[in-house]
DNA sequence: GTCTATATTGTGATAGAC
DNA sequence: GTCTATCACAATATAGAC
């Protein structure tokens, strides 16, 4: 087709530079268009309205990530099995998108009802990911709050750090980014010999 | 004094409200002023611009956590020693105000700049820090780089549920608030436990 | 301290020429 | 597809009456 959906494309890098960092509201239809360097109707001649051109920019967001949570939740492995896995996919997106924790919180916290909807949308079964935890937890000896405090661990050990970056750089690292990349990638090897640890100490 | 403040109290009572929830970008000051029922221009008044009534309100959130952290840092008696009560500390702070960590971070994510300034004003030095690090870990084989690892994985755990407290909710508690509090409180015996066999086996 | 009125600028969105 | 011109409205903020 035309090569002329370089407009769309160029729009869509700046509305997510801008939008990751300054929010929805905090982003207005001109400062995009100054980034993408094109007019600012432009973006209503693509995606008629801000609040549609968001949506894109969140939905492409959430799939960048959501996949590997579903999975985390619906897979019928034994959870030790896809810890490590789990770890490694989801650091990796991480490093390639650090912005996007804080930028989907901050609109799940600001829409809160939206959260039915998309757990729908993800294709996420809570009642499904309750039996997975308490079939995958057969081995011990019944603890399955334990099982749904560690699914609570793995994502918060992966995501925090990205979600606290210019905190934990800033404080940790003395302002070394660099350092802190490399703390993230030591982390797919130190997070799973902990669980390792744990599980095996726990049944 | 007068009683007359209460006008003042009412507002920062909106304004934490609204600014947690929606963001700076994403609150009116009309917005503040209906919540809290008073006329708009006595926001003005009050604290002259909406930037100086934000600041009163971000700066209020991060001394309602901060210290903890810095304590976190300071301290010379052994990790062991305090990671009980510091997730104690952290995880009664959060449920009592489980918006913040949203809130903190999209702002810091929105003005990284502010990091250089916000640690010095909180008293935080990131020498200091890794000194005690290091210093903290002399039972070891010198394993410095895990023990960075450990002060991540404790705020990590601490708060980042808190900030994904809609989505665990929804996902992992079919939309039940109070069962979600109830595992944060669980956490409180959870964590130090988790921590402790892991240091009794590290070294 | 609290209100009304107003100044000023910014914003999202559309119509219509090219 | 891209631009200019324009609209309606919302936003912050201040001046001045009470």
């Amino acid at each position: 087709m035309k090569l002329n959906t370089e407009t769309e494309d160029r729009i869509i890098i700046s509305a997510e530079k801008l939008f990751y960092q300054k929010g929805k509201a905090g982003t207005s239809m001109q400062d995009i268009a100054d980034d993408a360097g094109i007019n600012r109707t432009l973006l209503n001649y693509y995606f008629r309205s801000k609040g549609q051109l968001f949506e894109a920019v969140f939905r492409k967001a959430l799939s960048s990530f959501v996949p590997a949570l579903a999975e985390l939740l619906r897979s019928d492995i034994p959870f030790e099995d896809y810890v490590p896995k789990m770890i490694h996919t989801i650091i990796d997106n991480m490093v390639a998108n650090p912005q996007i924790p804080v930028f989907v919180l901050q609109e799940i916290s600001s829409n809160p009802d939206r959260m039915h909807q998309l757990i729908k949308e993800m294709g996420i079964d809570p009642q499904l990911a309750r039996k997975t935890m308490e079939a995958s937890n057969n081995g011990g000896q019944g603890n399955t709050v334990d099982f749904t405090q560690m699914i609570i661990n793995l994502i918060s050990l992966c995501i925090f750090p990205f979600a606290a970056r210019p905190v934990i750089t800033g404080i940790l690292f003395d302002g070394d980014n660099d350092a802190f990349i490399a703390a993230m990638n030591e982390r797919k090897e130190h997070l799973p010999k902990m669980f390792l640890k744990l599980m095996s100490q726990n049944q």
